[in-house]
DNA sequence: ATGAAAGCGCTAACAA
DNA sequence: TTGTTAGCGCTTTCAT
């Protein structure tokens, strides 16, 4: 009923300060205030100060999905990684989240618990965000997921592997050389009987399957292995050994599919008083910082799991920002750290 | 130049599919398409049928900002934390963002890296996506972040932590208790002379004020405290043990800020052969699985970490919901965990 | 350097 | 049950 009552909004309304209520207060054009926070370099300094104040005086913060629904830029990259706890991912994704940031980005984090069916669920929600650029961990094979990928246009960066066939980019390196590299080393130092514990991944299968073929390959008695499954824990890396030591006590050397489950070997190998390295070699995979100044110190595979991250940040900001990425398919390789455990 | 040329659009669009495109295809309204998707119940059979072959055919997937906008609902919740890298936040961000995807949410994470000036730049963009619910680490102190925060209107939780005057719901438990407890148990058990060892953060700092405070009220002489600052490895915590037994060699107990500094410190006690728990006792602080089969197994203060998040999941998305929350300040206590260190 | 108009893709509100 | 209309809050395009 008042007399100045505004124009009567014959719907909505969130109740939030807009572009509008504080070109209004600045007395300029909505626009004016869009270019005043986005480009203050393109309005002039009376202008800028008038809609700053405006802006601090009502606690105007802008509504990133607006903007970014009407400029087809949101900003946003989602990541999909299979579990964060104890995980060599986190480096990555620290990494990577480190480096958005720094660039104004945000992440959107979607966690796939090493499940097929949950990966599909996601990435429906992560292109529907429209997010400006999508981190994966791993390749994705041939599958309806890859397809509405490949069909969504969002730069996509596939880690942690290699593939002659990416989506789009890619930052890994070799579980098959990993595998075969790791027999040579064992081989190397003279031991002779190799068993393996794995979790189930299809990763871990390939670095696995490349460790027993080249075994098999030069001569030595079938690997063991123990497949733990889903259970990642320590406890389990302490079981699988006791199941090796039942079934194949001549084991002189053990590859495992993480540096966590190698934790487990080397505890059970200490409970049972089996001397480290000289009775028994451990090799662990992934290269947590935490292995490296224990008692005794974990020999891994080591992975640079930072730069897996912030190569990632570079190449989908790039993409993201309309520039072309040169080599968009890196090799990271990896190294074999010696320690006292082998 | 075709005949069924369309209106001609006199600017943008961004070329995917639309709701539109769909709708065309189906022989239906936007909105039927639209209440297809997100309410196919209101829906009749027939027509939901056509929609959906319209949708696979044409391989749309909602834009979810556009659809947010409209809504004012976005799905999105956002998580602030310090780190990812093992830190005992992760099992909290894992069990929150299950069980958000289950619930049909997106989690956008940011790490704010323990730095106050990072946090406040991170909570611009994260009230700038207007999520349903924003989850933190810790409690916000008075800030112009928290006026923001509040004046957004956005449900909050704060978590890890208790305080009298919350933003919105607390999920936590008193870090005061902690260290004070943890000054009884070593007192019950019998050892005289404590030190700590802990990082730059302002939870430790009260967990370890207490414990020093409790000790000097039990008579004790003044506990050595050697503050290792953003280092939170492994072998700072070794260095931590160093330093106390060079300063203070007749320390018989040691409480960390950490899980992991604390497995610095047993690993620095073994390599020094100082036995573990008669000489010297070790307590950490979070419960991170690892240390529990390890050996020595680390005693620790154990906090329930899944827990934090599944609750904080339920009350973030029940209000997005619209729902009241009945109790939404909870204390989830601690426990001591007594093992091989202690 | 600034503004007016239009529209990003979707859904709430109202109507039939 | 389905459709029409308007508008969420912003920025692009075009004009001045």
């Amino acid at each position: 009923m008042q007399a100045n009552d505004p124009i009567k909004r014959s719907r909505r309304n969130s109740g939030a300060v807009t572009v509008r209520d504080v070109a209004k207060i600045a007395g300029v054009a909505p626009i004016t205030v869009s270019r005043a926070i986005n480009h203050p370099d393109t309005v002039s300094a009376e202008l800028l100060r008038r809609v700053q104040e405006a802006v601090s005086k009502t606690g105007y913060v802008p509504n990133l999905m607006a903007g970014s629904l009407s400029s087809s830029k949101s900003k946003l990259i989602a990541a999909v990684i299979p579990s964060t706890v104890f995980s060599v991912f986190t480096e990555t994704i620290e990494s990577l989240n480190n480096a958005l940031f720094d660039a104004g980005y945000q992440l959107m984090l979607g966690q796939s618990q090493y499940l097929a069916s949950r990966e599909e669920a996601l990435l429906g929600a992560v292109i529907g965000r429209r997010p400006d650029g999508i981190f994966l961990t791993g390749i994705m094979p041939a599958s309806n997921a890859r397809k509405r990928l490949l069909a969504s246009g969002i730069p996509v960066v596939e880690t942690w592997d290699l593939t002659p066939t990416p989506i789009d980019m890619l930052i890994g390196f070799s579980h098959h050389d990993i595998g075969r590299a790791v027999a040579d080393y064992f081989l190397d130092k003279g031991y002779k009987q190799f068993a393996a514990v794995r979790a189930s991944d299809e990763r871990a299968d390939r670095r696995m399957s490349a460790f027993v073929e080249r075994a098999k390959q030069q001569g030595l008695a079938p690997v063991h292995v123990v497949n733990v499954g889903s259970e990642r824990t320590l406890t389990r890396g302490r079981q699988a050994l006791a199941e090796i030591l039942e079934n194949a006590s001549d084991v002189d050397a053990v590859f495992c599919s993480s540096d966590l489950l190698a934790l487990g070997v080397l505890t059970e190998a200490r409970a049972r008083k089996i001397p480290v390295p000289d009775r028994l070699a451990v090799m662990g995979f992934g290269g947590v910082p935490i292995i490296e100044n224990m008692i005794p110190a974990l020999s891994t595979v080591q992975i640079n799991s930072s730069k897996i991250g912030a190569l990632a940040a570079e190449y989908l900001i790039a993409r993201a920002e309309g520039r072309v990425v040169e080599a968009p398919i890196v090799d990271v390789g990896f190294s074999i750290h010696e320690r006292d455990s082998t």
